[in-house]
DNA sequence: GCGTTTGCCTATAGGTTGTAGGCAGACCCA
DNA sequence: TGGGTCTGCCTACAACCTATAGGCAAACGC
């Protein structure tokens, strides 16, 4: 009987777990189901990846990077709300693509491994979005926090079929919503002189 | 030996189950885990529930109902604003105070479960807040996607750990936020006279 | 008191996690 | 080319969780 290697890695088990979570859910990400996937007895993953808890922290890991490159390149170049438009649908599009990746972007992380994670470039990407509208601290943190909760929040209800129910496209909500977050930011903003009226569009860059 | 029954019940369950996921993560609701905390064997929980499943769909909607009930009181009497925030601290404090029966809130039910669910409370109630913002359809369905993103992003980064990194008070930027959310709100209400607010580009669908 | 129902039990099977140790092909070097 | 080592996947096993089937005794109705 021809024994040929599967030519497992922790790499290829990153990769392999995350098409799974796409296919199944995050939840049914097990070492059991990817050494059913290589064709390989469970034990054998054990040399590759410590434990099911590693094997979902690498997959983690590896969406965020990903989710970070793509909302990096939407974002290049760009600025103001068309910055926000692009950072915001690259986030979306991501979590709609890719539904267990992005499940798995949410896994519990402990803090040293977060900070490590390209977590922190999500972050300072949404900052650099900000430049766009003037804010200063600590208000810029807050928007970097609600931002967050809103793409955040928009793409787990509708990952979760929250939206279905009533009969308006999920889409015209998001860009209605995005639309409000601008005209939000604007107000917020803080310009040099003047006085900060409703909608003035005292944002520079 | 004394025989005494442990007096179980699919309410009885329930309960134990949310108070095991506050304390341990909805992820460690088990059958095992719940019989251990009656002194019961594994077996005698499926004379009162299916299969772990439906425990789980018990949690959440028992769950979706309490925060429901939580959040109408805080919001009667109130309107405007002041309902705005009254219903989204509401909704951040039973996120807090009970972090497992929140997660469950947000198990996914299968469509008809959903619509029998006290998740239509939660829409109506988002609704009513916002009569006090005069929004027309479809901009009301939109503004209901957008509060919701806000309320359970918000939670739910909380609760991750995704705002322990910076040094600025949650509290502050949740405060800020509904600052936002209000001002955001009122720049798109269709007064029956007056120039609609620049950055509103007249979005009626 | 008798029969039925209720409530929890034992026994059992299958699936997942994780550890320990074995074996053979692949690789290195002389 | 041959010998030694390393690598990669294996079997075996123990523990835990889910789920089903069937048993037994207390509780209940009359």
């Amino acid at each position: 009987m021809a024994v040929v290697r599967a030519g497992l890695s922790p790499e290829r088990l990153t990769l392999a777990g995350a098409e799974l979570a796409d296919e199944a859910g995050f939840d049914q990400v097990t070492l059991s189901a990817l050494a059913r996937r290589f064709g390989v007895k469970p034990a054998s993953l054990y040399a590759h990846v410590k434990n099911s808890h590693e094997l979902k922290t690498r997959i983690a890991l590896f969406a965020l990077e990903e989710l970070a490159d793509r909302v990096a390149d939407a974002v290049a170049g760009r600025a103001g709300k068309d910055a926000l438009t692009a950072f915001a649908n690259a986030y979306r599009d991501y979590a709609r693509a890719y539904p267990g990746r992005y499940e798995a972007a949410r896994y519990r992380l402990d803090p040293q491994t977060a900070a490590a994670s390209a977590g922190v470039r999500h972050a300072q990407m949404t900052r650099a979005i900000l430049r766009g509208y003037d804010l200063a601290e600590p208000d810029q943190t807050h928007a970097v926090r609600m931002l967050g909760s809103v793409f955040h929040g928009y793409a787990a209800l509708e990952a979760a079929g929250a939206f279905d129910h009533t009969d308006v496209a999920a889409q015209q909500s998001w860009a209605w919503t995005l639309d409000c977050l601008d005209t939000a930011l604007r107000c917020r903003s803080t310009p040099l002189t003047g006085s900060p009226t409703p909608g003035s569009k005292g944002h520079r860059q």
